[in-house]
DNA sequence: CTATCGCAGCGTCAAATATA
DNA sequence: TATATTTGACGCTGCGATAG
Protein backbone atom coordinates (compact mmCIF):
# COMPACT_ATOMS: atom_id res chain seq x y z
CA UNK A 1 0.00 0.00 0.00
CA UNK A 2 1.39 3.61 -0.90
CA UNK A 3 1.63 6.00 2.32
CA UNK A 4 -1.20 7.96 1.09
CA UNK A 5 -3.29 4.69 1.06
CA UNK A 6 -2.55 3.18 4.20
CA UNK A 7 -2.42 6.76 6.24
CA UNK A 8 -6.15 6.69 5.30
CA UNK A 9 -6.96 3.51 6.32
CA UNK A 10 -5.94 4.15 10.10
CA UNK A 11 -7.71 7.86 9.57
CA UNK A 12 -10.87 4.91 8.95
CA UNK A 13 -10.18 2.82 11.89
CA UNK A 14 -10.04 5.60 14.32
CA UNK A 15 -13.20 6.97 12.93
CA UNK A 16 -14.73 3.46 13.73
CA UNK A 17 -13.06 3.69 17.04
CA UNK A 18 -14.11 7.67 17.92
CA UNK A 19 -17.99 6.18 16.45
CA UNK A 20 -17.73 3.43 18.74
CA UNK A 21 -16.65 5.41 21.72
CA UNK A 22 -19.23 8.53 21.43
CA UNK A 23 -22.58 6.19 21.35
CA UNK A 24 -21.09 4.18 24.31
CA UNK A 25 -20.99 7.27 26.05
CA UNK A 26 -23.90 8.07 24.54
CA UNK A 27 -26.67 5.56 25.75
CA UNK A 28 -24.49 4.32 28.83
CA UNK A 29 -24.33 0.61 26.95
CA UNK A 30 -20.78 -1.17 26.26
CA UNK A 31 -19.84 -1.18 22.65
CA UNK A 32 -20.34 -5.33 22.02
CA UNK A 33 -23.65 -5.39 23.30
CA UNK A 34 -24.30 -2.33 20.96
CA UNK A 35 -23.71 -4.91 18.44
CA UNK A 36 -25.82 -7.57 19.91
CA UNK A 37 -29.15 -5.34 20.54
CA UNK A 38 -31.22 -3.21 17.90
CA UNK A 39 -29.37 -0.38 17.81
CA UNK A 40 -27.77 1.31 14.42
CA UNK A 41 -25.86 -1.13 13.69
CA UNK A 42 -26.65 -4.34 11.60
CA UNK A 43 -25.52 -7.03 10.17
CA UNK A 44 -24.29 -7.81 6.59
CA UNK A 45 -26.14 -10.09 4.74
CA UNK A 46 -23.50 -13.21 5.27
CA UNK A 47 -24.59 -13.15 9.18
CA UNK A 48 -21.30 -11.08 9.68
CA UNK A 49 -21.27 -8.22 12.46
CA UNK A 50 -20.73 -5.53 10.96
CA UNK A 51 -18.52 -3.48 13.43
CA UNK A 52 -15.40 -4.44 15.07
CA UNK A 53 -15.07 -3.72 18.62
CA UNK A 54 -12.28 -0.99 19.73
CA UNK A 55 -9.98 -3.57 20.79
CA UNK A 56 -10.40 -5.20 17.24
CA UNK A 57 -9.96 -2.06 15.67
CA UNK A 58 -7.05 -0.94 18.21
CA UNK A 59 -5.75 -5.00 16.95
CA UNK A 60 -6.43 -4.42 13.64
CA UNK A 61 -4.33 -1.06 13.60
CA UNK A 62 -1.39 -2.48 15.11
CA UNK A 63 -1.26 -5.92 13.15
CA UNK A 64 -1.34 -3.48 10.19
CA UNK A 65 1.97 -2.00 10.98
CA UNK A 66 3.76 -5.44 11.12
CA UNK A 67 1.50 -6.36 7.97
CA UNK A 68 2.83 -3.50 6.16
CA UNK A 69 6.37 -4.83 7.15
CA UNK A 70 5.55 -8.21 5.63
CA UNK A 71 2.96 -7.61 3.15
CA UNK A 72 0.71 -9.79 4.16
CA UNK A 73 -2.99 -7.99 4.45
CA UNK A 74 -4.50 -7.86 1.31
CA UNK A 75 -7.34 -5.84 0.69
CA UNK A 76 -9.55 -8.51 0.80
CA UNK A 77 -9.25 -9.63 3.97
CA UNK A 78 -8.91 -6.18 5.24
CA UNK A 79 -12.79 -5.63 3.65
CA UNK A 80 -13.88 -8.60 5.60
CA UNK A 81 -12.72 -6.80 9.12
CA UNK A 82 -13.60 -3.83 7.98
CA UNK A 83 -17.14 -4.41 6.62
CA UNK A 84 -19.64 -1.26 6.13
CA UNK A 85 -21.83 0.07 8.48
CA UNK A 86 -24.81 2.16 7.74
CA UNK A 87 -24.48 4.74 5.69
CA UNK A 88 -23.85 8.33 7.58
CA UNK A 89 -27.80 9.56 6.95
CA UNK A 90 -28.98 6.14 9.00
CA UNK A 91 -26.30 6.43 11.51
CA UNK A 92 -27.75 10.35 12.47
CA UNK A 93 -31.25 9.10 11.90
CA UNK A 94 -30.68 6.82 14.47
CA UNK A 95 -28.72 9.29 17.13
CA UNK A 96 -31.27 11.52 16.38
CA UNK A 97 -34.21 9.36 17.42
CA UNK A 98 -32.42 8.36 20.84
CA UNK A 99 -30.95 12.30 21.93
CA UNK A 100 -33.46 14.95 20.35
CA UNK A 101 -31.62 17.93 19.74
CA UNK A 102 -28.58 17.00 20.42
CA UNK A 103 -27.62 15.12 17.10
CA UNK A 104 -28.53 16.62 13.95
CA UNK A 105 -30.98 14.56 11.88
CA UNK A 106 -30.94 14.04 8.20
CA UNK A 107 -34.40 13.69 6.69
CA UNK A 108 -35.74 12.44 3.39
CA UNK A 109 -34.88 14.88 0.19
CA UNK A 110 -37.69 16.90 -0.61
CA UNK A 111 -36.21 19.84 -1.25
CA UNK A 112 -38.00 20.14 -4.67
CA UNK A 113 -41.56 20.15 -2.98
CA UNK A 114 -40.45 23.53 -0.57
CA UNK A 115 -39.42 25.28 -3.26
CA UNK A 116 -35.43 25.67 -2.88
CA UNK A 117 -33.78 27.46 -6.03
CA UNK A 118 -33.24 25.09 -8.63
CA UNK A 119 -29.11 24.66 -8.32
CA UNK A 120 -28.37 26.16 -4.69
CA UNK A 121 -30.02 24.98 -1.24
CA UNK A 122 -29.10 28.33 0.60
CA UNK A 123 -27.57 27.55 4.18
CA UNK A 124 -29.13 30.35 6.61
CA UNK A 125 -27.82 28.80 10.22
CA UNK A 126 -28.53 31.44 12.59
CA UNK A 127 -28.72 28.96 15.43
CA UNK A 128 -29.54 25.58 15.35
CA UNK A 129 -30.61 24.50 11.87
CA UNK A 130 -29.16 24.30 8.60
CA UNK A 131 -30.63 22.82 5.55
CA UNK A 132 -28.17 21.05 3.20
CA UNK A 133 -29.14 19.54 -0.61
CA UNK A 134 -30.46 16.33 1.03
CA UNK A 135 -32.67 17.65 3.40
CA UNK A 136 -33.11 19.68 6.38
CA UNK A 137 -30.74 18.96 9.15
CA UNK A 138 -30.30 20.45 13.02
CA UNK A 139 -27.58 21.11 14.92
CA UNK A 140 -26.94 22.40 18.61
CA UNK A 141 -23.37 23.33 17.60
CA UNK A 142 -21.33 26.19 15.74
CA UNK A 143 -22.51 25.22 12.19
CA UNK A 144 -20.96 27.08 9.64
CA UNK A 145 -23.03 29.08 7.26
CA UNK A 146 -22.43 27.88 3.61
CA UNK A 147 -23.76 26.87 0.53
CA UNK A 148 -24.30 23.83 -1.43
CA UNK A 149 -24.81 23.31 -4.94
CA UNK A 150 -27.85 20.95 -5.05
CA UNK A 151 -27.67 17.79 -7.18
CA UNK A 152 -28.70 18.21 -10.28
CA UNK A 153 -32.07 16.35 -10.77
CA UNK A 154 -31.28 15.25 -14.31
CA UNK A 155 -28.86 13.97 -16.22
CA UNK A 156 -25.87 16.23 -16.52
CA UNK A 157 -25.41 18.15 -19.68
CA UNK A 158 -23.97 16.50 -22.78
CA UNK A 159 -25.50 12.80 -21.49
CA UNK A 160 -27.25 11.54 -24.71
CA UNK A 161 -30.04 9.07 -23.73
CA UNK A 162 -29.10 5.49 -24.87
CA UNK A 163 -31.33 4.54 -28.48
CA UNK A 164 -33.60 1.64 -27.62
CA UNK A 165 -31.62 -1.74 -27.22
CA UNK A 166 -33.87 -2.75 -30.56
CA UNK A 167 -32.69 -0.05 -32.38
CA UNK A 168 -29.19 -1.45 -32.16
CA UNK A 169 -27.37 -3.41 -35.18
CA UNK A 170 -24.02 -3.60 -35.56
CA UNK A 171 -21.21 -4.80 -33.66
CA UNK A 172 -20.05 -1.60 -33.21
CA UNK A 173 -22.88 -0.01 -32.36
CA UNK A 174 -23.26 -2.40 -29.15
CA UNK A 175 -19.66 -1.42 -28.57
CA UNK A 176 -20.34 2.11 -28.40
CA UNK A 177 -23.49 1.33 -26.20
CA UNK A 178 -21.26 -0.25 -24.18
CA UNK A 179 -18.90 2.48 -23.54
CA UNK A 180 -21.96 4.72 -23.24
CA UNK A 181 -23.36 2.76 -20.87
CA UNK A 182 -20.08 2.93 -18.74
CA UNK A 183 -19.23 6.30 -18.95
CA UNK A 184 -23.06 7.14 -17.78
CA UNK A 185 -22.02 4.88 -14.77
CA UNK A 186 -18.80 6.57 -13.97
CA UNK A 187 -20.08 9.71 -14.10
CA UNK A 188 -23.56 9.08 -12.00
CA UNK A 189 -20.60 7.33 -9.23
CA UNK A 190 -18.55 10.14 -9.76
CA UNK A 191 -21.38 12.47 -8.28
CA UNK A 192 -22.78 10.03 -5.98
CA UNK A 193 -18.67 9.61 -4.29
CA UNK A 194 -19.05 13.37 -4.45
CA UNK A 195 -22.27 13.99 -2.32
CA UNK A 196 -21.39 11.30 -0.37
CA UNK A 197 -18.24 12.73 0.75
CA UNK A 198 -20.08 15.83 1.88
CA UNK A 199 -22.66 14.02 4.09
CA UNK A 200 -19.30 12.36 5.87
CA UNK A 201 -17.84 15.86 6.74
CA UNK A 202 -21.72 17.30 7.49
CA UNK A 203 -21.31 13.83 9.73
CA UNK A 204 -17.95 14.42 11.13
CA UNK A 205 -18.87 18.09 12.13
CA UNK A 206 -21.99 16.65 13.24
CA UNK A 207 -20.26 14.46 15.61
CA UNK A 208 -17.93 16.94 16.49
CA UNK A 209 -20.68 19.28 17.69
CA UNK A 210 -21.80 16.77 19.44
CA UNK A 211 -19.18 16.11 21.56
CA UNK A 212 -18.88 19.65 22.34
CA UNK A 213 -22.37 19.33 23.84
CA UNK A 214 -21.52 16.52 25.99
CA UNK A 215 -18.73 17.68 27.29
CA UNK A 216 -20.25 20.67 28.53
CA UNK A 217 -23.02 18.85 29.76
CA UNK A 218 -20.65 16.33 31.63
CA UNK A 219 -19.29 19.27 33.30
CA UNK A 220 -22.13 20.65 34.43
CA UNK A 221 -23.38 17.62 35.81
CA UNK A 222 -19.79 16.90 37.53
CA UNK A 223 -20.54 20.55 39.35
CA UNK A 224 -23.96 19.54 40.27
CA UNK A 225 -22.88 16.49 41.84
CA UNK A 226 -20.11 18.18 43.60
CA UNK A 227 -22.66 21.01 44.69
CA UNK A 228 -24.97 17.91 46.19
CA UNK A 229 -22.19 16.28 47.66
CA UNK A 230 -21.64 19.53 49.84
CA UNK A 231 -25.12 19.98 50.65
CA UNK A 232 -25.71 16.91 51.92
CA UNK A 233 -22.43 16.10 53.52
CA UNK A 234 -20.94 19.28 55.32
CA UNK A 235 -18.00 19.20 57.24
CA UNK A 236 -17.97 18.79 60.54
CA UNK A 237 -16.29 22.16 62.37
C1' DC B 1 15.46 26.63 -4.00
C1' DT B 2 14.48 21.88 -3.44
C1' DA B 3 12.96 17.79 -1.09
C1' DT B 4 9.84 15.93 1.97
C1' DC B 5 5.70 15.57 4.61
C1' DG B 6 0.91 15.93 5.80
C1' DC B 7 -3.44 16.90 4.31
C1' DA B 8 -7.55 17.36 1.38
C1' DG B 9 -9.94 16.21 -2.55
C1' DC B 10 -10.88 13.52 -6.67
C1' DG B 11 -11.99 9.37 -9.71
C1' DT B 12 -12.55 4.68 -9.76
C1' DC B 13 -13.62 -0.05 -8.31
C1' DA B 14 -15.95 -3.28 -5.67
C1' DA B 15 -18.92 -4.69 -2.20
C1' DA B 16 -22.67 -3.76 0.97
C1' DT B 17 -27.04 -2.05 1.32
C1' DA B 18 -31.53 -0.09 -0.21
C1' DT B 19 -35.32 -0.20 -3.17
C1' DA B 20 -38.62 -1.27 -6.75
C1' DT C 1 -34.40 -10.74 -7.14
C1' DA C 2 -32.56 -7.38 -10.23
C1' DT C 3 -31.17 -2.86 -10.22
C1' DA C 4 -29.76 1.43 -8.04
C1' DT C 5 -27.43 3.72 -4.47
C1' DT C 6 -23.97 4.27 -1.00
C1' DT C 7 -19.54 4.06 0.78
C1' DG C 8 -14.81 1.92 2.06
C1' DA C 9 -10.50 1.43 -0.09
C1' DC C 10 -6.99 2.70 -3.13
C1' DG C 11 -4.07 5.46 -5.96
C1' DC C 12 -3.16 9.84 -7.57
C1' DT C 13 -2.59 15.00 -7.64
C1' DG C 14 -2.02 19.59 -5.87
C1' DC C 15 -1.05 22.73 -2.18
C1' DG C 16 1.02 24.69 1.89
C1' DA C 17 4.42 24.18 5.59
C1' DT C 18 8.91 23.08 6.98
C1' DA C 19 13.66 21.54 7.07
C1' DG C 20 18.11 21.39 4.99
Amino acid sequence: MSKCGRKKYIRTNLRQMTMETIESHQDGRVTDSMAEGGSAHMQTQTGQNSIPTLAQVATIAETDESAESEGVIDSHKRREILSRRPSYRKILNELSSDVHGVVPKIEEEKSEEEGTPPNIATMAVPTSIYQTSTGQYTATGDMPTYQIPAPTTGLPQGVVMAASPGSLHSPQQLAEEATRKRELRLMKNREAAKECRRRKKEYVKCLESRVAVLEVQNKKLIEELETLRDICSPKAD
